[in-house]
DNA sequence: TCTAAGATGACCT
DNA sequence: GGTCATCTTAGAC
């Protein structure tokens, strides 16, 4: 299958979701990537933003699906959502990691000539500066933005970088694939130590 | 108005 | 493999 998806993909579970928007083809300032690693948020999720209902910065998270939400994070990193499930529900994907397979060129100039390929995407922060991602983008509409790629294997794990809900597998990944970010769990959460 | 925590990444060893 | 940089957001008082 191929071709760009449209709102109806986006307007489910992001538990669904995200597994099958693994290999698929994102699109942005003249970037692509390919998703090798995305996580689920949902609102009743401690962990994700929307948890405690709408705020002025996760309103986006709260509207239609197929949108992009960014937010600002660590002072210093971005990263990029896309909403999912349906009008209200407060719910999205994050996109944790990709392989640019177009603009290279464009994605290196803005993470740093020195920068490997591999690392261009991979992480959350990285994507989103490699597709030239800012809170300017925050309610971008994404439909058609995003096409279905080769379908893939998925593999479910535990989350990374965050406290509350650490062990709930909803961060998901193409098994074996070197654009997949290394597994790095929060360094407070509990049983890390 | 103040405080604590955070969906991370770069750099050094 | 470990340490540090850096500031926004949200919640408490």
């Amino acid at each position: 299958m191929s071709g760009p998806l449209d709102r109806s993909f986006f307007a489910r579970d992001p538990v669904v979701v995200a597994p099958e928007l693994l290999g698929c083809i994102v699109t942005a300032n003249g970037v692509s990537v390919r998703l090798t690693e995305v996580e689920a948020y949902r609102e009743d999720d401690p962990a994700s933003h929307s948890f405690r209902g709408p705020t002025k910065r996760t309103a986006v998270m709260f509207g239609p699906a197929g949108f992009l939400y960014v937010y600002f994070t660590y002072g210093m990193h971005y990263c990029a959502n896309l909403v999912c499930g349906e009008d209200g529900a407060g719910a999205a994907v994050l996109l944790r990691a990709g392989e640019v397979v177009e603009g290279e060129a464009l994605a290196r100039a803005r993470r740093g000539e020195r920068v490997p390929d591999r690392d261009l995407a991979r992480g959350p922060a990285r994507l989103a500066q490699a597709m030239g991602w800012d809170r300017s983008d925050d309610g971008r509409d994404m439909v058609g933005a995003v096409r279905a790629g080769a379908p893939t294997a998925s593999v479910a794990g535990p989350r990374t970088g965050i406290m509350k809900a650490a062990d709930t597998a909803w961060r998901f990944a193409i098994p074996g694939d070197r654009f997949v970010s290394p597994y790095k769990r929060h360094p407070k959460a509990p049983g890390a130590g």
